[in-house]
DNA sequence: AGAACGCTTTGACGGCCGTCGAAGCGTAAT
DNA sequence: ATTACGCTTCGACGGCCGTCAAAGCGTTCT
């Protein structure tokens, strides 16, 4: 009998899907899509750091393999997750995957990552670990839902008001929840999310470092954020 | 810049661990596990159909990954499951893959493993005919929904009430599809899928067999599974 | 003591696949 | 029309890794 082979031809081919996963480059394209946003397949080349023909190659493969889902707009070819399973499969790898300190390869370049873990822009909003301090104080405070289905309550409001920031009437959701690859925790997202970081810059209480998506909170925005929400940030490492 | 390499810089690893599970062996190996035993060796190494050797390394990387774990008694090599994350991410990625017609088994085959095939424990929770059966059943009476996207529906909910089955609160996700790599089917997992087993032991419808996996279900069983669910179970054959 | 068994090590072979540059194609901007 | 841009295709190179046979080591059986 050809038992022998009993495990080769079970009807499942789980290696298919692991085998997409198993490509630096490749994981660092999901990594970077479970923000939930689509990205251009140039954007995606540059944050892999490959050419756009191996990104082709393998954007090819991850859609066709249901990972991901493309949209084409007119030359730009858009990119997103295809599904939640997708979602939690990346973060049942990230949850069993070796954790590398980051090796630093230059100060300048530590004091970055640094930056990047601490508070960045995520689309439009604050992510990092200040993004989940401040969502983690505004839910503490009663100023936001976090159940299920995420919302701002009237106490919120009336505190984006008292704080000053206006929220641009649109179609888009007040308050969404966004996944953050780096601490696998969702943070504030949506028009509020949207309002609330531009006033963070506006209002001098972050500034962008360089021309990167990393963010520094001010001493105003520490002192800001103590007086709102009672947050006491550390002073970032240096 | 070498901000371009900014996505290979991210701290976790995914590809490290997705590349684990990419090779069809080693696949094989984790699929044979996915029933909670502690395997030799060489029955993997038969089950793969490789050579010893070849399996050595295999197991190797998937020890050194933390993927499974071994105990050392005598001259055998037992291998298991390390985690139940590695059971979740095992049938997420399942829930993900391409699938295969199942080629028909021959009957010797088919015979010879009788009792195990017809219901035993599968980590925490029910596998075999019978756990096709059950689940197939309370699909049926629309108490799960098993899409793309498993769950229990309200009257789901309301029936483990009726059937006094507590699902204990915790982190785990209420209903997940786990592979049968005996029916290359996959049946309820999951927080739901563990309580309704412990359940089954608990009221004396189902007994383990000996200290092995396989379980027989008892006339109790049978009346019960009978009149919650409308499942007629033949005799067990023996 | 001797034989059988389970597993590991070593070395060599072969194929798969990720990478790039250059050329090509279609869309959008000027 | 012309240019710029986003993406794809092609061909070639190179490295990684899964595979086996054979020899070796330690344990258990007779």
């Amino acid at each position: 009998m050809d038992d022998q082979r009993a495990g080769r031809d079970v009807g499942v081919d789980l290696a298919a899907v692991a085998r997409l996963l198993a490509d630096g480059t490749r994981a660092a394209f999901c990594l970077a899509l479970l923000d939930g946003r689509a990205w251009t397949a140039t954007e995606l080349a540059r944050y892999g750091g490959v050419t756009q023909s191996t990104a082709t190659s393998h954007l090819n493969l991850l859609v066709g393999g249901g990972l991901l889902v493309e949209e084409r707009h007119g030359r730009h070819r858009y990119l997103r997750m295809a599904d939640r399973r997708v979602f939690e499969l990346i973060e049942g790898l990230a949850e069993l995957a070796p954790r590398q300190p980051v090796r630093p390869r230059s100060l300048t370049v530590a004091s970055r990552q640094e930056a990047l873990l601490n508070a960045r822009l995520c689309y439009d909003h604050l992510a990092g670990t200040v993004a989940l301090a401040v969502k983690d104080a505004m839910v503490e405070r009663g100023l936001l839902d976090w159940g299920p289905e995420p919302g701002l309550t009237e106490a919120g409001a009336a505190w984006l008001a008292e704080v000053g920031v206006a929220v641009p009437a649109s179609r888009r959701p007040l308050v969404r929840a966004c996944l953050d690859w780096t601490e696998r925790r969702t943070h504030l997202a949506g028009a509020v999310g949207g309002a609330l970081c531009s006033h963070l810059l506006a209002a001098g209480w972050a500034k962008r470092v360089g021309t990167t998506r990393a963010l520094t909170v001010t001493p105003d925005g520490r002192r800001a954020l103590h007086a709102h929400l009672g947050l006491a940030l550390d002073e970032p490492i240096r």
